[in-house]
RNA sequence: GACUGGGUAGCUCAGCUGGAUAGAGCACUCGCCUUCUAAGCGAAUGGUCAAGGGUUCGAAUCCCUUCUCGGUCACCA
């Protein structure tokens, strides 16, 4: 917020535009400025020349000893330091302000995660996609946007036809389908289906079939779903992941003729070794995109059709300004196609966002998998997490379901947001369980510590103009720079920007927890100053940690 | 092969729309619990930012080349 206000007062007085930023060197200012470098060229001046004249300007400013206390040219950069006073201010302006000072926005936007696949159990690929989805999407509503959240299920392609398949031939009756015969069921026809070309087709043949509307078909995939969707829910309940719409697949279905009609009208669709297809390629395209397959050769319908089909029907329901889907990013090249198509066909003219996450791989580096060879189930890790934090601490043992779970989650979302999301990373259960440095359980225990010294105290609502020393400083500064590190979040649809301002915002929270006590201090001013700032500082901790998914136990 | 994303401390990773001395966590070493929760705090150690060249006042960051590891490239999702 600090870096807003002096950007905005400098640019108002100045004749040059420049950028206050962060000081990369705390040692020396609090603030600076580089302009002067870039100005130089097209000034024909010397830095040095500018630098000095920014500042001069800057000290003619109004006032301005109440806001910087220091500021002079260093090699050519403009460095800024502000006053206590003028930091207080802004703290209170922080505290006092609705969402700290995050300035709204208004947008509608239709989001796409989770994106389960019925019949197939939930494993740490899906974490991803769930823990991520969720994180942005609380990010996006925060800043004011209107979001629509769809969990859109995978249930009507190749996987319910196989594991239909299984069913018929194991002769499994309808009460003998279960969660646990379909976690054996699928993977099991997985593997023969890539051994066994004609069960393959056989399988194509009964999803084809079904999605032609074959009744017995159906009512088994409706069994299939319902099974599959209870446990899905269940596991995302625990991961207090919730979506406002269960869309899928299926539900798309309603939606393909009109989508094919549009294309048949606007003659974008054509028949290419069997299958017809909608040309994406572009003049611009620095490699081949191959064209979008609407309807496969034997008649049935894939992933982009639907998906088609679900933007169809999105623009129709909700008119959203953007539609924003988050998976990993090896379906790039599907989302490329699908969303030239759907503009091509003028289905829809909103803003397409795809965000893809990189793989979660194994200690070797290689995609993560357990030694029967296939990845780990999702509830396995959660409930393997829990295990070893219980096992941390004696007094774990007598935690409540509600704080155990919260803190596992704590515990996963943490080590998951804190990577930049595009890139791999490497599951390692050692780290997925630690609980002390950079992780979920640190903040969650900062937060409690500091509220215990809250507890029996009246929170005071005036500030003053005292700062007391370095670490009491520090935690202020960090406070007024929120609203920065939010917008960059915001911006990038990253949530470890969060993570990692609640992670340095908590440190030195820690630090001054450490430094400077507050139980049994004389001078009420100092007491009430500290409270003050140790609440908002619970408070921006708490909410922020809301964002990326975790809430605060009872006690740890 | 084309396209694309990586290669930063012993390990796992931040930093990448160029800025001053490259940062965390884990591990290792040393201090700190009669004072609000030691799942904490402080200090120390650890780097040719894959290699080479270029642009620039300034490069981990931008450009080129090479090496190396992933991923994608028409009927899976």
């Amino acid at each position: 917020m600090i870096t807003k206000e002096l950007n905005k007062l400098f640019n108002n007085e100045l004749d040059v535009n420049v950028t206050v930023i962060q000081s990369n060197r705390p040692d020396l200012c609090d603030f600076q400025i580089d302009e002067a470098f870039r100005l130089a060229k097209e000034l024909h001046k010397s830095p040095f020349e500018i630098a000095n004249n920014i500042v001069d300007k800057i000290k003619n400013i109004d006032n301005i000893d109440s806001i910087i206390s220091k500021i002079e040219v260093v090699n050519g950069f403009v460095n800024i330091s502000v006053t206590d006073s003028f930091i207080n201010k802004v703290v209170k302006e922080v505290a006092t302000t609705s969402k700290y000072g995050v300035e709204e926005d208004n947008k509608k936007v239709v989001m796409d995660y989770g994106g389960p696949n019925v019949a197939k159990p939930l494993h740490v690929g899906h974490l991803r996609s769930a823990i991520i989805g969720e994180s942005i999407k609380r990010i996006l509503k925060y800043k004011g946007n209107d979001v629509i959240a769809d969990v859109h299920l995978g249930d009507y392609g190749l996987q319910i036809g196989e594991v239909i398949y299984a069913i018929q031939h194991d002769g499994k009756a309808d009460d003998e389908i279960t969660l646990e015969y379909l976690n054996e069921a699928y993977p099991r026809m997985s593997g023969i289906c890539k051994e066994n070309e004609d069960i393959k087709k056989e399988c194509e043949e009964i999803t084809k079939k079904m999605q032609e509307g074959d009744p017995e078909y159906n009512r088994l995939c409706d069994i299939i779903c319902n099974i599959s969707i209870k446990d899905i829910k269940g596991i995302y309940d625990d991961l207090d992941v919730s979506f406002d719409l269960w869309e899928s697949e299926r539900s798309a279905y309603n939606y393909i003729k009109d989508v094919e009609d549009i294309l048949k009208n606007k003659g974008l669709l054509y028949e290419s070794q069997g299958a017809m297809v909608v040309d994406v390629a572009e003049e611009t395209d620095s490699k081949e995109i191959p064209p979008m397959i609407f309807q496969k050769s034997n008649g049935a319908y894939l992933y982009g059709t639907t998906d088609m089909a679900t933007i169809y029907d999105r623009e129709n329901k909700y008119q959203p300004d953007n539609m924003l889907y988050i998976t990993d990013d090896r379906q790039s090249m599907h989302f490329t196609q699908v969303f030239r198509a759907s503009h091509k066909a003028g289905i829809t003219d909103a803003v397409f966002e795809h965000k893809g996450f990189g793989t979660v791989n194994g200690t070797d580096g290689k995609p993560f998998k357990t030694r029967a060879g296939n990845a780990p189930s999702l509830r396995d890790l959660l409930n393997e997490t829990k295990d070893i934090f219980i096992s941390k601490k004696e007094e774990n043992k007598d935690m409540s379901e509600e704080d155990l779970n919260k803190i596992v989650n704590s515990i996963v979302k943490f080590a998951d947001l804190q990577n930049n999301l595009t890139n791999d990373y490497i599951f390692d259960i050692n780290k997925f369980s630690n609980t002390s440095g950079k992780t979920g359980p640190y903040m969650q225990y900062t937060v409690l510590r500091l509220k215990k010294i809250l507890d029996n105290e009246s929170i005071p609502t005036e500030l003053s103009d005292n700062i007391y020393n370095e670490v009491d400083r520090n935690l202020r500064l960090k406070i007024t720079n929120l609203c920065e590190a939010f917008d960059k979040a915001y911006e990038n649809r990253m949530p470890s920007y969060i993570v990692d301002y609640i992670y340095d915002l908590a440190n030195e929270a820690n630090n001054f927890y450490q430094t400077n006590h507050i139980a049994g201090l004389d001078d009420e001013t100092k007491k009430n100053d500290w409270l003050y700032v140790l609440n908002i500082t619970v408070n921006i901790l708490t909410d922020m940690l809301k964002l990326i998914g975790i809430d605060i136990p009872s006690y740890m």
